[in-house]
DNA sequence: CATACTTATTGAACACGTTCAGATTCTCAA
DNA sequence: TTGAGAATCTGAACGTGTTCAATAAGTATG
């Protein structure tokens, strides 16, 4: 590792360290710096942004996801249960930074964000987290109505989106709350879709589907 | 009107008109205090904050907003036309708003905002707004199913919010895309809506509601 | 080894939102 | 009318994120 790479990796560490512990507001770039023993305009020569460091924070975070869900994926095959598994894990990675959930989304809404999850600048970091749906879904048995199979990762991951913000506001203790809603939502999705036999049920799912489809272009 | 309340509403005009103009980033306290003749000082003395102004925008918007759909609601009696009405009164009203759109959001979604819509700082313009949908969903003939009726109105308030959100990113020449979404969306909750009679959907319906509830306490 | 060039680093400076001690203006009882 | 207290207003000051000219350190080239 160069000392280039070194610099770099430290003003991450002490970042992220410093947002788990005191804060995102707290964090201050100079404090960081200081921190980190070097100048503020250094940290800004690797990082263009605090909303930068937060994007690292993201990446990180995704990187951490993907690995414990894909570890726990290999335990079930039914849908329910890996949907599960992806959204608690999801939220496990989350935990430590729970008090700075607000300040994240917060930053991450704006479109102009490097950290904005639909826009180009986190294009990775979200196939990253869409990959993980994608598996949960087509490794799922029984697998997911066909017609569905396609935009259902797309579709969960926005449900994945709206955890997420519920989780930001979840005050409860250790935010079970958001556990208990992931708990009942799952099943509620998969019923939903092992509605698609019922003839009524079948052709709204179509013009779900064909609406969703034409709004993303 | 009194001295204390001119100064007052010439902030506030001065503030709201600056944001349509030339955005929520350029207008600074500063620059507003210099358009309104004040000094910064007395500006803070009206308004505890940049997002009090914001908060103010907010209340003016929903007033507009009342007033707009309750005129328009008088028109029909059809649950989505009410719906549509209520909804795209609600774009024409934050319309002016929408280069601001995402800054407002990124400002509103904290929680310890005063303009978080899901706050104890914002019951009020909240409770103005979920009257609207209680107006639109008990006009409603055919009435809504007996049992939906009383969660109704705050889940289609919660959907408004999700429009909203899709209307901030919305980059379409006039936001045509969120009128689209609308008009697809509106007729796909009333038909489901209407699944109520169709025995394996109820039980869905009844697990979705009851979730919902215990979700919120 | 010396030179030119690139990479890395510094810290002062800027505009911002916000605060606050003090100055000014208003209000109304004596 | 007067004067004391409340309401209103001022502008300098603070800490923030961010920028940038200047410097230092590192690296290749002759």
């Amino acid at each position: 590792m160069t000392k280039s790479e070194q610099t770099r990796q430290l003003v991450a560490d002490v970042a992220l360290r410093m947002f788990r512990e005191i804060g995102f507001a707290k964090t201050t770039m100079r404090a960081i710096a200081a921190e980190a023993g070097i100048s503020v305009g250094n940290a800004y020569y690797y990082f263009a942004s605090k909303d930068d460091l937060v994007h690292e924070l993201y990446v990180q975070v995704q990187a951490e996801h993907a690995a414990e869900a894909g570890a726990t994926l290999k335990d079930s095959t039914d849908l329910s249960a890996r949907l599960k598994a992806v959204l608690h894990t999801g939220l496990d990675v989350m935990a430590p930074y729970h008090r700075f959930g607000a300040d994240f989304v917060a930053t991450a809404i704006r479109p102009t964000s490097p950290v904005n999850p639909f826009a180009a600048g986190s294009t990775a970091a979200r196939e990253a987290s869409l990959a993980i749906f994608r598996t949960a879904v087509e490794g799922a048995k029984p697998a997911a109505p066909k017609k569905l199979r396609a935009d259902l990762p797309e579709l969960l991951w926005l449900f994945y989106m709206g955890i997420t913000l519920f989780w930001v506001y979840d005050t409860s203790e250790g935010q079970q709350r958001t556990r208990r809603l992931v708990d009942g939502a799952v099943p509620l999705i998969a019923r939903g879709l092992s509605l698609a036999r019922v003839p009524g049920v079948s052709k709204i799912q179509d013009d779900v589907l064909s609406l969703s489809r034409s709004i993303r272009n």
